[in-house]
DNA sequence: CCCCTATGTTACCGGTCGGTAACATTTTAG
DNA sequence: CTAAAATGTTACCGACCGGTAACATAGGGG
């Protein structure tokens, strides 16, 4: 799907179903035998984006069995990984999310069911990990997550990237020399 | 300008002029009077946010003249606070961003010239009050908040303001008692 | 009252965009 | 080789959008 980066770098609305087609190594006709509508294209890939995150959520659930707060670290070093490898245009869903206003959107709720989960893993992780106010400690998790991605322009990526690893480390020892 | 209101709502590249027009209660006519094109409109509606938000600033200066954490503090209770009032939309600013992926677009710089503003701020009230890595702090600080803005989706606006703020106390605090 | 300015109205232009029809061309499979 | 399936080409449609011209109307100060 070259389309979606097309997406990502001009936004959605930005780009002309010709120029994805072009991106495509194709032509429109052959394009809208494919899709029905540019909202379809749209939608499906959102729906790649997403299935490639839970696809790496289940990865890190394999190779951390039974650790959760392996889990928590070794995702806060993929989203740095993420952030480092980020140009000026942000995150892609992130965007996606702010450029389609429509509720009833498939590709909106595709995102917000995506976002759900992934907040119901984090509070299940905390939970696991035995923090003591799991839902307090999801959410810190998540709000920083969130931000990373959008505030690379203040400092750039590289520094946010780190200090999200920092801060996820620091707050998993904390726990553990609490527990322990 | 009552523009900002449709431009936050149904997205500023899914509103047409006219629907301005309409809104602010007038015609497209009278709107190119003032306004030379689209683009300036939403620069000056941009403007407005922006300006408001450095007087907000000013006035927590103003406010807790000398006392950092002080400021740190009740700029997170002002941010809740947004976060309450603010819808399934997300925020102004954040949407803008996203949907202006043009770099020389002036809204989009006076944003990014804001944002570094804003972080700047927050780095100087974090070495203010005696953090021992202020650069760390500040990061922190601003991933948190422009997260929070982001993340209302999976947990409701509320919550995320009242944990924003529990953070930010409690790092307060424990900086406190460290220096103390 | 009258002039000048601000505002409103209508119609229009050029361009772009999403989407389709009809037909030509290539590729693939049997 | 041939028939069928997939892909490419061109032209087009209708809708919308940003922006403008020309003209009508109102309103306020001298």
């Amino acid at each position: 799907m070259a389309a979606g980066d097309l997406f990502h770098k001009q936004g959605i609305r930005g780009v002309g179903v010709e120029a994805i087609a072009e991106a495509a190594q194709t032509n429109k006709m052959t394009l809208y035998r494919y899709f029905a509508s540019k909202d379809e294209l749209i939608t499906e890939w959102v729906r790649g984006i997403v299935a490639h995150k839970e696809e790496d959520w289940k990865d890190l659930n394999a190779k951390h069995r039974g650790d959760p707060e392996g889990q928590l670290q070794d995702w806060s070093r993929r989203t740095a990984a993420q952030l480092r490898a980020m140009e000026e245009r942000g995150s892609a869903l992130g965007n996606a999310f702010a450029e389609l206003p429509d509720p009833s959107h498939p590709a909106r709720q595709l995102m917000k069911e995506h976002k759900l989960r992934t907040h119901k893993r984090v509070v299940r992780l905390c939970k696991a990990a035995g923090f003591p106010d799991p839902a307090f400690s999801a959410n810190l998790f998540t709000m920083m997550l969130e931000g990373a991605h959008s505030c690379g322009t203040c400092v750039g990526m590289r520094q946010i990237g780190e200090h999200l690893v920092q801060v996820v480390d620091l707050m998993v020892e904390n726990n553990r020399r609490r527990t322990a």
